[in-house]
DNA sequence: ATTATATATCAAGATATATTGATATGAATT
DNA sequence: AATTCATATCAATATATCTTGATATATAAT
């Protein structure tokens, strides 16, 4: 039950659910780019990413100075239908714009 | 993005996901029967169910003085997989105690 | 009509979650 | 090793959600 409330409460929130769906269609980002691409603070942004990553949406991978976010793959049946529905929703997802300074 | 919400938020709470599988299970109840099932207060049982019914997951029909719910059928495909989540989840389910007096 | 039973809604307080700004950590560059 | 850049975490506040007890509505029985 609480890996389900935790897997559920990470896509509960518009936030999360549009930044999630920001990774999944740019493959592998990272905070910075999450940062400048949403206009947010950085530290709603890693916010949230952890809590995406807890619920077992996203993976990080560190290089160098930078943590790269993606969908986990592969991703368990339902996480997966979610992401479906997330996929079919009318959500107003901003360009990527590369935040980090090299 | 709303309605998505509206979904997932009725599902993220233990609550809910328990008395969403014990009608699941019982087909159809009454509130009063969750109430005495639940041990837990009408107006609480009560507040949830709408939550349940507004995310899409329960109908009501009334007859007589008793409001009947059970899981809205057909389920869509994504409730659906919620639904096969939460049954395979390891859930404390009470008994069904027929709580109202006739 | 009055009373009893079942359910729904409301207002208040309690609890959880989100946002912000500040600070800490960690890796790379000088 | 000191500085810079990227990210994570913390503490405080703001906001949302849950629980409770009280009250309202709705149907049925007397």
């Amino acid at each position: 039950m609480e890996l389900f409330l935790e897997t559920i409460g990470s896509i509960n929130d518009e936030t999360r659910v549009r930044i999630l769906r920001f990774i999944d269609i740019n493959i592998e980002v990272c905070v910075c780019d999450i940062e400048s691409s949403f206009d947010m603070i950085q530290s709603r942004i890693s916010r949230h990413l952890k809590i995406l990553k807890d619920g077992g949406f996203l993976r990080v991978e560190r290089r160098g100075k930078w943590a790269y976010y993606s969908v986990r793959s592969p991703l368990d049946r339902f996480r997966l239908s979610a992401l479906e529905e997330i996929r079919h929703l009318d959500l107003d997802i901003p360009n990527l714009i590369k935040g980090c300074s090299i």
